[in-house]
DNA sequence: AAAATTATACTTGTCAGACCTCTTACCTGT
DNA sequence: ACAGGTAAGAGGTCTGACAAGTATAATTTT
């Protein structure tokens, strides 16, 4: 799909080596060549594929050990968030609905930092809200509106592994808020929980917003379910 | 503390710069000195001191562009659960609570994991569960065997995601478990858990799984709130 | 004098081939 | 049949050079 793009030749290796892995080349458990070949394969050199082997191993892709032959880990049981960014973005494998796997997460954890964050930062929220009003009608704009709404939130938590929960999903996030956005009963949803939201922030009601956040994610996710399916 | 374990020169040198970034030797938004100076601190060379700072830099805590000094990430702010493990592992920092955030956040996604998992795989959990019986007395043997037990439920939760965010957790959640069981108290909680939960899954009543898992979690972080303060 | 441009001194990125260390499997000798 | 040694092949590290990107300073142009 997309190889060329990534002109500098360590992104291209990586990107060669996780498309491989994803399409079967390099099916899970299977071994890669060894370092010296596959370098000439990919036309680069050792010390170089090393680095990108090196990145894709701490990413949770590969099992490098001296003296063993490299392997593919089972990346569905043992990855990372990484993977889930990997997985998302990737054309192969029938992909399942990731967007409702999101959302899912998201309604669970959602209620709690909303409210943490609102506990003692409530007038930062509220002027955060205040701007959805000028907000254009394009999925693109609701999208990264959206996160940088959940974003904040996490980051004004009391608990600070929302935050970095919530880094894991960056990529995901943005992807996945651009098929979800492109709905117009969506982005209408969405413009109605941003208002109720910014009265819950106005009046410090942390008991209202925990509901309405409750109620508004498994709307979000329904809604994705019945459009989606 | 700990740099001289590690006898491989690219290990040390990525525990020996993680170490400079947690103790302010390098703080946040800082640069590192360029790579030639910086392998020749550490007594490696250029290039096994790259393949420590892509490592590093996947991990969340390098800033890395070619012709740009290398930077210190805000990782507080952009850092990921790799992030987490470190800090929790780091004797440095006033460190927070990470065992009660921690709790916190599984409290949030235990229930609904742990109902996705006994929806169809109750018999396999109730042969894990079978096993808590013969249990040892010491808080390392409760440790894995709590880590299994939920690893297992979100492995076999119809959301994959919740497995991959949980294998985020490996590290800190062992270390916290060593702490979190030495309480005979903790200990005895978790039997009692185990059991209730064996009923469930017995009977598949997924109802009462997921209340059981909303009111233990909650137990747990009143608990160790409890013990902790 | 001010602004645009070019030169320059940094930085990280890549290359090349050599040697070291570890794992494994084979193969010998008992 | 077994134990030990041995060699092949894997990843790990070293060396020094050159390429490419970035920021600053010097230069030229307006």
């Amino acid at each position: 799909m997309n190889s060329s793009p990534l002109r500098r030749p360590a992104e291209f290796a990586e990107s060669q080596l996780l498309n491989a892995i994803l399409d079967g080349t390099y099916p899970i458990h299977s071994t890669l060549p060894n370092e010296r070949d596959l370098a000439g394969q990919l036309g680069i050199t050792r010390p170089t594929l090393r680095e990108a082997l090196q990145r894709l191993a701490r990413d949770g892709w590969l099992d490098i050990q001296q003296g063993k032959s490299t392997r593919v880990r089972d990346y569905w049981r043992e990855g990372s968030l990484a993977t889930l960014n990997a997985l998302a973005a990737s054309p192969h494998h029938q992909s399942p609905d990731f967007v409702a796997y999101l959302l899912e997460v998201r309604l669970l954890l959602a209620p709690t930092y909303t409210r943490q964050a609102l506990q003692h930062a409530s007038p930062q929220i509220a002027a955060l809200l205040g701007r959805a009003e000028e907000l254009n009608h394009d999925p693109v704009s609701y999208a990264l509106f959206d996160w940088e709404l959940h974003h904040t939130l996490t980051q004004l938590a009391s608990n600070p592994v929302f935050q970095l929960l919530f880094n894991g999903f960056r990529e995901i996030y943005a992807q996945m808020g651009k098929t979800y956005f492109s709905f117009e009963e969506c982005r209408s949803e969405s413009r109605k929980f941003y208002n109720s939201l910014l009265s819950c922030a106005k009046s410090e009601d942390l008991d209202a917003a925990e509901a309405l956040l409750r109620e508004t994610m498994q709307v979000s996710l329904d809604l994705w379910l019945r459009l989606g399916g």
